[in-house]
DNA sequence: GTGAAGAGATGACAACGTCATCCGAAATTC
DNA sequence: GAATTTCGGATGACGTTGTCATCTCTTCAC
């Protein structure tokens, strides 16, 4: 099998290629990751997947640990990138725009809920890394529910809708809404509650 | 070295002794987890630590993910007491009841971390064992919140309470929470929040 | 006592993450 | 434009881990 000439993959500068085998690595193992969950992460497929060898992902990424932190990272700046584009948009009320974030954030858990607990990963050689890579994210949306509570209590809100929508999205991740016990509730009825509750509380005065 | 004999930890039957060992290795395993996280937990070391060799857990769990899942459904056991106990001590009100089951979750995030993300987890040989460990809690809780806002109401809020709750939590435990900019609220009092919105809604009306 | 049963020890294997080393093409230097 | 450096990728190897097959030896049933 005459092996594939190197640098070689439709560009020519190793530079591009080199930048390009990283995009390579990078999707395959999100893909890998969506497809079979955490355990079908290994170096070898995702650089099979790739078109290169087991060997070739240390040239981009220190380790496994590494790569899936970058997975992550980008799954927040996608993130993050949706809310503000929700933010930007005129035609939404506050509790609407509140509400489209959670929904986002909801969905990722639905779609991708191998990539989701990614996201919330404390990954042992840098626990923090991926709450460093969600700050933006969550900045932006702190800046929505500034807009509809007001700065005073901005803070102590998001905290509490931020970390109530991800939990709730993390027990229908873990398939502990779905129960008939619960009376089917969906996560989006349950963000729907609460937006509700935080801007009840704040109607004009 | 002489080689201790089997069956012979301080009990006689084999039937005691087994069991003996058993819980040795889950308990083995519990403390491995607490103190160095997931990565930590090998069925070498788990052996070890109960005094036998790797190939000893095989006789009472079919595989590592088993052994893990016990963990992690011992730990809902003891969430279970703690609720009922709760739920049955006569000098707490409703809102009392639901402020300490949550506070008791959350206080396994802090105090013990791992153990806490197995117990949300989803082990890709049985992605819902977790889930069903978790049932006769979330019944406990269930039944406080309908003392509080009444049956008819009383799933939907304890999703609702339960959902937020693991996710603040979560992201105490992701160290999402004590960051400066969010005002360095704690669990708890993101939680009195919830809890106080929650028996707002329903107060008498 | 004799046989069956089962807990534990031991050896082995495949898969994995990781490293040291080698190869070859592209970039750089003169 | 030839020599040299740079560096992405390939390859071989090693230690660790989960798991299984096999063997040993104690306990239980009869």
């Amino acid at each position: 099998m005459s092996p594939r000439r190197r640098y070689d993959r439709g560009v020519t500068t190793r530079a591009e290629s080199a930048a390009a085998t990283r995009r390579a690595l990078l999707t395959s193992a999100a893909e890998l990751l969506d497809e079979g969950g955490l355990e079908a992460v290994t170096l070898r497929a995702v650089g099979a997947r790739a078109g290169v060898t087991r060997g070739a992902p240390y040239r981009h990424f220190p380790d496994k640990e590494s790569l899936l932190i970058a997975v992550g990272t980008q799954a927040w700046e996608r993130l993050g990138e949706r809310t503000r584009t929700l933010r930007a948009d005129p035609e939404l009320s506050a509790a609407g725009k509140l509400r489209g974030a959670l929904t986002a954030l909801i969905g990722v858990g639905r779609t991708q809920p191998h990539l989701y607990k990614v996201m919330f990963s404390n990954p042992p050689g840098d626990p923090a890394a991926l709450a460093r890579a969600a700050e933006p994210t969550q900045t932006e949306f702190l800046a929505i529910v500034a807009d509809l509570v007001g700065e005073r209590d901005a803070r102590r809100y998001a905290a509490l809708l931020i970390g109530s929508a991800s939990g709730i999205a993390g027990m229908e991740v873990s398939g502990q809404l779905p129960h008939e016990k619960w009376g089917g509730v969906s996560a989006e009825e349950l963000v729907d509650i609460l937006v509700g509750m935080v801007a009840g509380e704040h109607r004009p005065a």
